[in-house]
DNA sequence: ACGCCATTATTAAACGCTTAAGAGGGCGAC
DNA sequence: GTCGCCCTCTTAAGCGTTTAATAATGGCGT
C-alpha cells in the first residue's frame, strides 16, 4: 500500500482559517468561557465545514482520560457462542457509551488469571478509564488487583464489603424465591436445583435463598447439584437428579442452557414434560421459547443492566463515587414447561 | 472520590533512574540500534523492575499508531443474543490481537447508517488503525466510506471486485453444494431453502449456489424463501413450504435459529423429522445439539476464521498488502434431522 | 600523531491537544 | 485623565513517546 494515509485536519488548521491562535480554538470548541460568541460560531462552523475531531491520542495525553471503558470477559471461548447474556449486555453498555463518546475495549480471556493480566497491562497502558467487572465470584483475585492500582470499576453483581466499588445487581435471592413459591404453589413438594459455577457470588446467593424458600415451605432439605452451566452437567446433573429414587417433580435451573439439556433427557428418559416433571429456566433468552415445551423462565432486561451499568461505571470514573444500583427484579416468564405435578 | 490518581511510571523516570537520556531509553526499551549492551539490560531491567508500560496515548500520538482495531456490528440488539457467531468469532479476534498487543474496539449499532457514522467517527479520531467490516451486502454502502477515507480493513466474506480490500472467505458455495448433494444421495427430490437476509451477499452466493446444484441433479425449479435470520421468519417461512402441496422433503436453512424453528413447525404440523421431512442448519453452533432431533448442520471453524482475520488485517495494516484469504469450507455434521425421505 | 569512521549517547523537535498565565483593548468610575 | 477591571485573545508549557540530527568517545589504519 505504501500510501500517504489522508491526513486528518486539526485544530492548528481549524486555527489558521479562522486566523486565531489554536488556544481560542480549544477554548471554542469545549464551550468554555473566554471566547466570543462571533469567534465561537466562526470556529466552531469551520470545524464542522472541514469535519475536525478531537484526536484521541492527544486529547487522552493532554487531559489524561482515555475515553474508554474495558470490559474483560473471562470465559472459555466455547463456553461463549450460546450465551446470550453477553452480546445483550454488551449491546445495552454500548447504547449508554456511544452517546458519551467512550469507546468499549473488549477482551476475551481464559481465566482469572489472564484477566488479571489484560487489566493491569491496559491500565498500564492509560488505554481505559475504567472497567466493568463481570461473573464475580465469591473470593475474586481480581478485586484486590482493581483496589491496588486505584481502578474505576463496577461490579456487574451485589455490592461487596470490603471494597467501595459500586455494583450494579438485581436481586437474585428474591428471583429464586419467586420461582420455588411459584412451583409450590402448582403444588409440587420435591423441588430441585442445579446451580451454575459454585465459584460465582451469584450462585451462592442464589443457592441459599433457594434453600432458605424450599425450607421456609416446610419441605426438608433440598437436593442441589453444582455444575460449570455447560450443556453437558447439565445433562449429567439432570440424570442424577432423575436417577435417584424420589425424584424431584420440579427442578430449577441456573440458566437455560442446562435447562434445555434437561428437555432432552427427560425425553430419553421417557418423563413428561410438564406432566412429570417441571423445569424452570434461569435466563430467559430467546432459547426458551426456541425448544418444545417451551422454558418457563426468570426474565430480566439484560440490555437495560448494561444501560445502568455503563452508567454507574461513568459516574464512577467522574468522580461522583455513585452508589450501588439495583435493578429489576427478574420476573417468572410462565411457559409450558411447569404445571401441576402427577397426583 | 477526589482522589489522586496512581501516578504510572514513564520513561523519563526510567531514565533518571538509569542516569542516561530519554532517548537512550527510548531506543533500548524499542529494541533499536545505540545503545550498549550493558545499557540496554540496565534500562530493560529498571523498566521491568518498575513495571513500566508504554502510554497507549503518548505513542499513538508520536508515532501515528493507534495499536488497536475496529469492529462494528451492525444488528438490531436482540437478533444479537442467540447469534452464536459474534462471540466466537470475537474470541478469535483476540486471540491473535492479544499477542500483538492490539486492542479491539467493538461498537453494536443498529443498522448501516449507525455503522458508517460510528466508523467515521472513530477513524477521525484515530482510535483505530483498521477495521473488520462484517455481514457484507451485495451493495455495500460501508465500502465507498471505507475507500474515501482510506482505512485499512478486512472483507469478512468474498473478494470484491472494485476495492483493493482483502478478503477473508469460505467457499459458501461449495457448501451449500455438499448439502444438496448429500440430500439428493439420500433419495431427496423436493429440496427446499429457508435463505437468510437478501441483502446480505453470502445469502445471494448461497442461494445461486443452491439453485444451480438442484438444477445439475436435474430436480426442477427449487422454492426458496427469503427471511431475516429472525426465529419469526423461520417459523413462517417453514410453514409456508409445509403447507403448500408437493411440499419439500427436505429443507436447508441459513442458519440455526431457523431449523430450530423448523423443528418446532414440523412438530406443530404433526410432520415427522427426519421421517417425513429433513432438515440441515446453516451454521453449526451447540445449539444445533441442543434440540431433538439433533440438527444436521454445515460445521466450520469460527474461531479459526476470526484469528485469521485478525491476522490479515494486521498484515494490511502494517503494509504488507496481503491477498485475501480462504478458509476451509464447511463441512456437514450429519446428525438425526436427516434421513431417506418417505416412500 | 593524525584523520576517519563506527559506535554510543544526547538534544530537541514533533505528534495534537489542554490550560495556566499573560497581554491588550475598551469602558466605566472617580 | 487615569486607574482598574473585565472581556477576549495569545503565548507557551506540558502530557509521554518517537526519531532525526548532532555530539562525544574510542579504535584503527597510515
Amino acid at each position: 500500500m505504501g500510501d500517504d494515509a489522508v491526513k486528518r485536519p486539526t485544530i492548528a488548521e481549524i486555527a489558521a482559517r479562522a486566523g486565531v491562535s489554536i488556544g481560542a480554538v480549544s477554548y471554542a470548541l469545549n464551550g468554555r468561557p473566554g471566547v466570543s460568541a462571533k469567534t465561537r460560531k466562526l470556529i466552531l462552523d469551520i470545524a464542522d465545514e472541514i469535519g475536525w475531531r478531537p484526536n484521541a491520542a492527544a486529547r487522552s495525553l493532554s487531559g489524561s482520560r482515555a475515553h474508554s471503558v474495558g470490559l474483560v470477559i473471562a470465559r472459555p471461548a466455547d463456553t461463549l457462542g450460546v450465551e446470550p447474556f453477553f452480546m445483550r449486555f454488551i449491546a445495552g453498555l454500548e447504547r449508554e457509551l456511544s452517546g458519551r463518546r467512550t469507546a468499549l475495549l473488549l477482551q476475551v480471556v481464559e481465566d482469572h488469571r489472564a484477566a488479571i493480566e489484560a487489566m493491569r497491562l491496559c491500565w498500564a497502558e492509560r488505554r481505559v478509564d475504567g472497567m466493568v467487572v463481570t461473573d464475580l465470584w465469591t473470593d475474586d483475585a481480581r478485586l484486590p488487583v482493581l483496589a491496588e492500582l486505584r481502578i474505576p470499576a463496577v461490579l456487574v453483581g451485589r455490592p461487596r464489603a470490603g471494597t467501595d466499588l459500586p455494583a450494579v445487581w438485581t436481586d437474585d435471592a428474591a428471583a429464586a424465591v419467586a420461582a420455588v413459591d411459584y412451583l409450590v404453589a402448582l403444588g409440587h413438594r420435591r423441588i430441585a436445583r442445579v446451580a451454575g459455577l459454585p465459584a460465582l457470588e451469584h450462585t451462592q446467593v442464589r443457592v441459599a435463598a433457594f434453600r432458605r424458600a424450599v425450607a421456609g415451605h416446610g419441605l426438608g432439605e433440598p437436593r442441589v447439584l453444582e455444575t460449570d452451566y455447560t450443556w453437558e452437567e447439565g445433562v449429567r446433573a439432570t440424570r442424577t437428579l432423575l436417577s435417584g429414587r424420589d425424584r424431584p417433580t420440579a427442578i430449577t435451573y441456573d440458566n437455560d442452557v442446562m435447562a434445555t439439556a434437561a428437555l432432552n433427557v427427560a425425553q430419553e428418559m421417557g418423563i413428561a414434560v410438564p406432566g412429570e416433571l417441571s423445569i424452570v429456566a434461569g435466563d430467559d433468552s430467546q432459547l426458551c421459547v426456541m425448544v418444545r415445551p417451551a422454558l418457563t423462565a426468570l426474565s430480566w432486561d439484560i440490555q437495560a443492566y448494561g444501560v445502568h451499568t455503563a452508567r454507574v461505571l461513568m459516574d464512577r470514573i467522574d468522580g461522583r463515587s455513585p452508589g450501588s444500583l439495583q435493578v429489576a427484579t427478574a420476573t417468572l416468564a410462565v411457559r409450558s414447561s411447569t404445571a401441576a405435578p402427577p397426583a
